[in-house]
DNA sequence: CTAGTTGTAACTATGATGGTTACATGTAAT
DNA sequence: ATTACATGTAACCATCATAGTTACAACTAG
């Protein structure tokens, strides 16, 4: 089981969009960097779009950001991106046995655990803005 | 995207040996309780034998627990049955485009906060022990 | 009207999941 | 020993998500 690269690639488009600021950022030209196919960049971007981190028209070339990037973390983009479902990160077995003990509480035992884990880790993605990746992308490439 | 049920039933399963420590629990009597296959039953439970949290022997019928519940985490049986490959929970896009700033450095951008977020989510796990499971169950129990 | 772009749908290959059946291996009791 | 019953695995299947690919309609600007 992994989280889909969507993720990634959704930071990637965004961190992209802010360093060719200047130019203008197709759907293909992202795709160059991201190596991939530039329909799926285009998918990624609709969700984006969806949860208002950017701006994107038809016909129109290229992706802007729609908020500053201060203000989008990485749970903003998790989120956007639907790689996860609300309060779903870990999956219960349904229909355990009712007529025992463990088998009618075990859900109602297991599931705050569980929320609580996937709470820890979106808080963790919380903490982090999309301006800190860029930070920290500009600050590795001037040290190399 | 789902962290695979294998997890919830290995709580389960470690959960009703220690409620049916008086009885004999065989593969066939958990899948009863979890509702599912004994032959699924009996592949967690190798898991759990690997990882050192139980006993079981060929031939001869029935599980039991290799340590005391208190000492064993959700985070151990996490581990045991192997839903999440250790530091990729979050996969990564490969082949990013090392002539791009972002392409060649996202990666190491991204990485340590994929990996900070799920030792949270394993450090949450590693809060609660089967035991707290198992006195939870019983509570509800015993409430209704 | 043309060229270029976005937005989507349809389709494919791949891999994980969860279940099922079958059977070899092993234990214990008669 | 033979029988009955468990465990340990392998093989196979259906289902689903992922990620990619192609194709094309809709839209904009020159």
């Amino acid at each position: 089981m992994s989280i889909s690269s969507r993720f990634s690639v959704g930071i990637h488009i965004l961190a992209l969009i802010e360093i060719n600021k200047n130019g203008t950022s197709t759907s293909e030209f992202l795709a160059g960097s991201v190596n991939t196919n530039p329909a799926v960049i285009r998918k990624i971007i609709g969700m984006l779009k969806g949860a208002g981190l950017v701006k994107v028209q038809p016909g129109i070339a290229g992706a802007e950001l729609a908020k500053n990037l201060s203000d989008i973390t990485l749970f903003d983009v998790y989120k956007a991106v639907n790689v996860v479902q609300e309060k779903e990160l870990f999956s219960v077995h349904d229909n355990p046995n009712p007529d025992c003990t463990v088998g009618r509480n075990i859900q109602a035992a297991i599931v705050p655990v569980f929320e609580a884990a996937q709470t820890a880790l979106e808080k963790s993605l919380g903490n982090v803005t999309v301006e800190d990746i860029v930070n920290d992308i500009i600050e590795k490439e001037n040290i190399s």
